[in-house]
DNA sequence: CAAATATGCAACCGTTTGGTTGCATATCCG
DNA sequence: CGGATATGCAACCAAACGGTTGCATATTTG
């Protein structure tokens, strides 16, 4: 899970996912004509993206095609955003009790 | 958005945000109780969340309130990951379209 | 086979990050 | 007022990060 946090926190690599998110399955070169940076740079962000599982590598000959995988963004999504999501009503009611606590213990 | 990954990414913060969940409007010393690191440093860590809007501090007195913002939390989930868990079923086919290329071009 | 293409690996380097220590400031309470 | 409590601010440091350069390896193609 920290992974895909850490992997998800670079404005590069969410690009990258973007990029496959627009054309599926992009070998490393096509990759790096869009992103202005040198390819072992590139290769170093794809490997991250990799290691946390939101790209699956495939290799076809000399190729390597990288496929998006959205199932670790699924988990995020289900098991931290929804519950702190959940939390919507209850935060702002909160929020709430404290004005008014300020308001009413002006000290 | 940048900063609210950036935010994300740090593990201490999310057990901050957690710690928030379990008890909204906490003050800065009953953080510290539940994560060992100096006050300094937890200052800080809440410092990048309150800049992400993830927090919102109340201050009353000499004590400084932590409440939580669960906006940020929306926006990405609606905006990012939603987009990104949609591509789900057209990433699994592309994906099998890949092995399939792999077996019928097996070179 | 040889040249071109696609990628990997490792070293290096400036900047950011995560955390500490030390001290200053503001508020509450006797 | 004066001491205790709650927090802020700045300097400093090791480690991680983002990116580059240089070279090695594997595959395709003429």
């Amino acid at each position: 899970m920290d992974v895909v946090f850490k992997a998800l926190a670079d404005p590069n690599r969410r690009a990258l996912l973007d990029q496959l998110h627009l054309q599926n399955g992009q070998t490393l070169n096509q990759l790096c004509r869009h992103l202005r940076m040198t390819r072992q740079g590139i290769t170093k962000h794809l490997g991250l993206l990799i290691k946390a599982d939101l790209v699956v590598p495939l290799w076809r000959g000399r190729e390597k095609l990288h496929y998006l995988n959205p199932a670790p963004l699924k988990q995020i999504s289900e098991r931290w955003i929804d519950k702190h999501k959940a939390a919507c009503l209850r935060a702002l009611t909160d929020l709430t009790k404290g004005l008014d606590a300020l308001k009413t213990e002006p000290n």
